[in-house]
DNA sequence: TCATTTAGTTCCTTAAGTTAATTAACTAGA
DNA sequence: TCTAGTTAATTAACTTAAGGAACTAAATGA
């Protein structure tokens, strides 16, 4: 039934108690150990070997804030030694692919960009684009002169359905790519751990990690933009499906005859999409093509016709995220993406159905955030994802050990530079 | 973030190989030890300091069954003593609610029904009617002569949304309950672990554990019939969403007008439901109402009109599944239900539906397996959730120890009978 | 100065996986 | 029939990491 759960061995308590107190420090900001005790149920004895273990290799430092109770009365006792991530004691590489290009960056550990770099992508095979873009992130990590030992991944985002435990791009129309082993030929290249996904969990990753899913455990991502994607994170993990293309969201069906880039009719992208928008108000004032931002423009200007469009994409939208609620039940849902940027002319519409279509009070239980666009979420991203490996408790089998456990071994013997 | 995980004790190690040694034994028929420590990973030792516990508590017998290779040769080396659980070592209580009636069913490890009863439910308060049930439970295992140590747990499923790892009743229209602490009170009454969860979710628990759902870790099952339910299984595990209301399938909205038992209009329980169809065909027929097997028959007679809304409602039902499909990617969907009577009447239609909503080649990379319909399902699911809490990996927090360490605890003390 | 309180460490114990050696039970061939 | 070879299962010694008690450190306040 479930063979994927790890086997009770000795290194999986340690495991599981380190990712526990790390992700304690990162939560909860400078935190004494006693503290870290109490909030993560550990004996005090295991936090300080633990704690031990991650100031050996700089992970963690102590800071000299002395401990004040907020109301000035400094407390009774001995202060606490306040401990917090050291943000630059590691490294992730995020790439996000496109259809003709790349964007590389580098973040530390709290999400911060210290390099960025954009490519064309070349037109070749699948292995020679690989091996380019290897040959790009040791360039960017070179260039941002970042001791290479540092670098605890490699993150990379693209669209299309990818088998995130395997890291093989299952099958990416606008990549050419059919069946790629993404994550294997890049870990061999570059001698890291490397993690391929949807680029829109990418994007969710960052949710967790720095976003408004931060405090919440059950939440959709739905980006609205060129396309229409779905990231569902469940008890605080994105969830991909048996193959990795849960959450192909754009081309859930919907009553409309409309035709989808996909090749199919009555996908939802079609109608509430940039693109299915610009398309309809195209077609609508008999144009051969138009601007998402003029056809926005017109229906401010009160444009009956693209009004009409615009609601009807936003009530469809609304409908199909409440019938989300239906089936996923989550506290959250966040709505992200250029698309965000039609404001209320869509998103009035949409809360109205999707009031309608959820089911009993799951409509008003929900909170709904709508999140300005920022261009640089995907690059955070996708190397929010090696962060967040090198995060989560390490229950289930991997294919190779994780980040924080490369970041550790590695320093026992290298010392403590 | 991930606050749910068990910390590392060392209880947690024993706890997770027990799981996995009894799993094993249980998915894998007659075993050997150094079958299970191959499978499972394990160390030899491990498997047999574990298996000497089960077979002190009698919930593992070894059988004097000799090896036998398949090609009648018999093989070189020591004869493995083969393992295998005991069905009868401890027993499940399962209860199903209707709106004015209730089903006991106690059953054996292995799914087997030993007792069975149905009780009319009075119409009283939750609290009351919370008594009668437990009343009506002990008297079931009292009836059934079971020595009351043995009973492992209670699972109890009713219609609406149950937040299940709190054991409360959200919300159900048909009980009237809103906010009913079910585990609870019953544990305090009865002196064992309780499970309440949703009726759809039982019968999921009955698939996973005996059903098509054995080999599998993801798949859905959608019940037709009265209504219309889903039952989400993610990484082997029921899926049931933030408060336990994931899977409200049924009023998943749809293009259409008319109204659901619910108050909303466009679910598709409205639409493609025994109920929902019946309604459809009375209304076209200008009857007051007519019954579902009387309406298929119409169908069957070759009734162009009602033909045309049974085939309607396979459409609607296939798109609906098939837009799952984007959204869970699932290995397998399980069709099951009183509904599955209709057979290719409304199967066929929901097949073709189904290929074209579904994404790409995910129509037909999915397996679905329509499931004729046992009455009996409902019961033995109720008791294999408590089951399945025996069997799963520990790894998440609990309200308290599960059944398996309860079995192993007590019969420390109480010695091996 | 000294009792009190909270933080953090040290040392010992204990549970449970790990390893290697040992015993058990069997087959096949000389 | 004896012995080498093979697989199953157990035993005993070892190791790791959590658990717990005692102890040191550092602060407050009378």
């Amino acid at each position: 039934m479930n063979e994927l759960v790890r086997r009770g061995t000795r290194g999986l308590l340690r495991d599981m108690n380190n990712s526990r107190v790390l992700q304690i420090i990162q939560a909860h900001g400078p935190i004494s150990r006693a503290e870290i005790a109490k909030i993560g149920d550990l004996q005090p004895p295991t936090v300080t070997a633990i704690v031990n273990d991650f100031l050996r290799v700089d992970l963690v430092r102590e800071t000299d804030l002395v401990r004040d109770n907020g109301n000035g009365s400094a407390a009774i006792g001995r202060r606490p030694i306040l401990l917090c991530l050291n943000q630059t004691a590691a490294f992730a590489v995020g790439v996000k692919l496109r259809q003709h290009g790349m964007t590389i960056a580098v973040t530390d550990l709290g999400g911060t960009i210290v390099y960025r770099s954009e490519s064309v992508l070349p037109n070749h095979t699948p292995d020679e684009a690989l091996r380019f873009i290897a040959d790009r992130v040791e360039n960017a990590i070179e260039v941002a002169a970042i001791n290479s030992t540092k670098v605890i991944g490699l993150g990379i985002g693209m669209p299309g359905i990818v088998d995130y435990r395997n890291g093989v791009c299952c099958f990416s129309p606008l990549l050419e790519w059919e069946g790629v082993h993404v994550t294997s030929t890049l870990e061999s290249i570059l001698g890291m751990p490397a993690y391929a996904d949807n680029d829109v969990n990418m994007l969710t990753a960052a949710e967790i990690a720095y976003g408004a899913g931060r405090e919440v455990s059950d939440f959709l991502t739905v980006t609205v933009g060129q396309g229409i994607g779905l990231g569902i994170v469940l008890r605080g993990e994105i969830f991909r499906g048996a193959a990795g293309g849960a959450g192909e969201f754009g081309h859930v069906k919907i009553e409309s005859d409309l035709l989808c880039e996909c090749g199919a009719r009555g996908c939802l992208e079609a109608v509430a999409s940039d693109v299915g928008i610009s398309q309809q108000v195209a077609a609508a004032k008999h144009l051969s093509s138009i601007d998402i931002i003029e056809a926005l423009e017109l229906a401010r200007a009160g444009d009956r016709e693209v009004l009409a469009i615009v609601e009807h994409a936003g009530e469809v939208l609304g409908r199909s995220v409440g019938n989300l609620l239906n089936l996923f039940n989550p506290e959250l849902v966040i709505v992200t993406g250029e698309g965000t940027r039609a404001g209320d002319l869509l998103f009035a519409p949409m809360r109205r159905a999707l009031e309608g279509a959820a089911f009993g009070t799951l409509g008003r239980d929900t909170h709904l955030v709508i999140q300005s666009w920022g261009d640089e979420a995907w690059a955070r991203g996708a190397a929010s994802i090696v962060v967040h490996e090198m995060l989560k408790p390490p229950i289930y089998e991997a294919r190779s050990a994780g980040p924080l456990v490369h970041l550790l071994a590695r320093s026992i013997h290298g010392g403590t530079t």
